[in-house]
RNA sequence: GGAGAGGUGGCUGAGCGGUUGAAAGCGGCGGUCUUGAAAACCGUUGUUCUCGCAAGAGGACCGGGGGUUCGAAUCCCCCCCUCUCCGCCA
């Protein structure tokens, strides 16, 4: 959520922000917005104007009863300012509810540093890591390798669940298993403090880093529970601290966290059906941290470079990006996608995705600081990154490493885990 | 799932329906004392909204939401969470 007072006097700040998203349809959203502040503001001074008056003849009354003085015109005269501030406090939640609604249907502001453009084809290309492969052969895909090698096995898990599962079986179970340790290890040694989130969360947990209301579609909810299955260890996580006034002397406050996830991927039918690209259910090393906000802009590049460490352990090329305008999830105010080599696809796929949330979550969820400088609580900035998706790291290994015989070799680093 | 108890400021913990934003203690901050520190003593110590250039004035907030009342932290209802006992269970 932004702040409503800057989105009230800075509107056009909030509207071109809009348009380099490509939401100029949500322009009338911020119009409303103002003009809802402003009903709000004068039904707000009329209903405190009575409020005090009701205050002070409440003293007068206990006054009068102590001393068993007459009170009964004051009290007839309460009867009516109750009344009347009843029916002001109905309209002013009927306001405030509408400007709710409204607040949380606009996205985050972009960083001034976001790059113009609408489509994921206006991404810019910041650079390159590692050396693409020169298969003396033609390159098979991960799941044409895995399936032949009995490790990865769709078709049962169609039969056993449905579309977009899978069963990892020998060595890719035990490689999943290993990169998820590889992971974690390596976080933990630069800082990051391990952590195991539930896997299902609350409405309210959801609406504080974004995903609700917007999104619901994108989420599998629980029946009979007003529950749903964590779409990233985001959610969770970032909600740890919600209602919290975090000590300041612990900032940044940086966590890793495994977990599985689950997204509903409504609207993505027919793309990437095959493979481990884009399953319902997937592994997921995440990155989060809590900072203040003159830190954010220096530790989202320390986050990127913490999850570029794992590709480049691997040894798999890839590539980074900066999302373009259009691009940008609605929480984030700028995001980098790390992108690695798919042989097969011939062309780059996500593996990560780095953002700087700046106050937009915080506020939402209310997790603030007190900042020792000015003495006033402030929120706080909220960063997360991949580091990085499993699945899609196996996939990127079978790939990358694959040999002619349908094979494929281990990276080095992994070794040690795959063997323990 | 059954039966109880409870949710109050950074923490612990009081609080007859009427100057209670809320006692007290701890902690924090400032000061006195001290070579320095500790102890002791004194003072201070919530968030947020509205109006205002400011000084300041006012509103809201005692888990969340409703209700009763002229007036609710205090009474009633619903929900959430925590704890204890029983049951069930990996």
């Amino acid at each position: 959520m932004l702040d409503p007072k800057f989105v009230v006097s800075n509107l056009d700040v909030v509207k071109t922000s809009l348009k380099k998203r490509g939401k100029e349809n949500l322009h009338p959203t911020v119009d409303r917005i103002s003009e809802l502040d402003g009903s709000r503001k004068q039904v707000l001074q009329a209903v405190e104007a009575l409020k005090n008056r009701k205050n002070v003849a409440s003293q007068e009354i206990a006054k009068k009863k102590k001393n068993k003085e007459d009170d009964s015109e004051l009290i007839e005269e309460m009867k009516k300012v109750s009344g009347q501030i009843r029916l002001l406090d109905e309209k002013l939640s009927e306001i405030q509810a509408k400007l709710e609604a409204c607040s949380l249907e606009l996205p985050n502001l972009l960083d001034s540093s976001v790059p113009e453009g609408l489509g994921s084809n206006q991404n810019v290309e910041i650079r390159k890591w590692g050396k693409l492969p020169n298969f003396p052969f033609e390159a098979k895909s991960h799941y044409e390798l895995g399936e032949k090698l009995g490790i990865l096995d769709f078709k049962k898990a169609g039969e056993v669940t449905g579309a977009r599962f899978v069963f990892l079986k020998g060595m890719a179970a035990r490689l999943e298993r290993a990169l998820v340790q590889l992971m974690l290890d390596t976080h933990t040694s630069s800082g990051y403090e391990e952590i195991f989130p539930p896997y299902l969360v609350n409405r309210s947990s959801l609406k504080g880093t974004g995903h609700l209301p917007k999104f619901e579609e994108d989420l599998f909810k629980v029946e009979k529970f007003d529950y749903f299955l964590i779409p990233t260890a985001e959610v969770p996580i970032t909600s740890y601290h919600c209602n919290e006034a975090m000590d300041e002397r612990v900032l940044p406050k940086c966590y890793v966290a495994y977990s599985a996830c689950f997204r509903s991927e409504a609207g993505s039918y027919g793309k990437d059906t095959k493979g481990l690209k884009r399953q319902h259910q997937f592994n997921k090393v995440e990155l989060v941290k809590f900072t203040k906000p003159d830190q954010s802009v220096s530790e989202l590049e320390k986050l990127l470079a913490d999850a570029e460490k794992i590709l480049q352990l691997l040894k798999l090329p890839y590539r980074l990006v900066a999302l373009c305008g259009g691009d940008v999830g609605f929480s984030a105010a700028k995001t980098y996608d790390l992108e690695v080599w798919s042989p097969f696809a011939k062309q780059y796929i996500e593996i990560s995705s780095v953002s700087n949330f700046t106050d937009f979550q915080a506020r939402r969820a209310n997790i603030r600081y007190r900042d020792s400088s000015s003495g006033k609580m402030q929120f706080v900035h909220t960063l997360n990154g991949s580091g990085l998706a499993v699945g899609r790291t196996l996939m990127a290994i079978m790939e990358n490493c694959q040999k002619a015989d349908g094979t494929f070799e281990i990276p080095d680093v992994l070794s040690a885990y795959v063997n323990k």
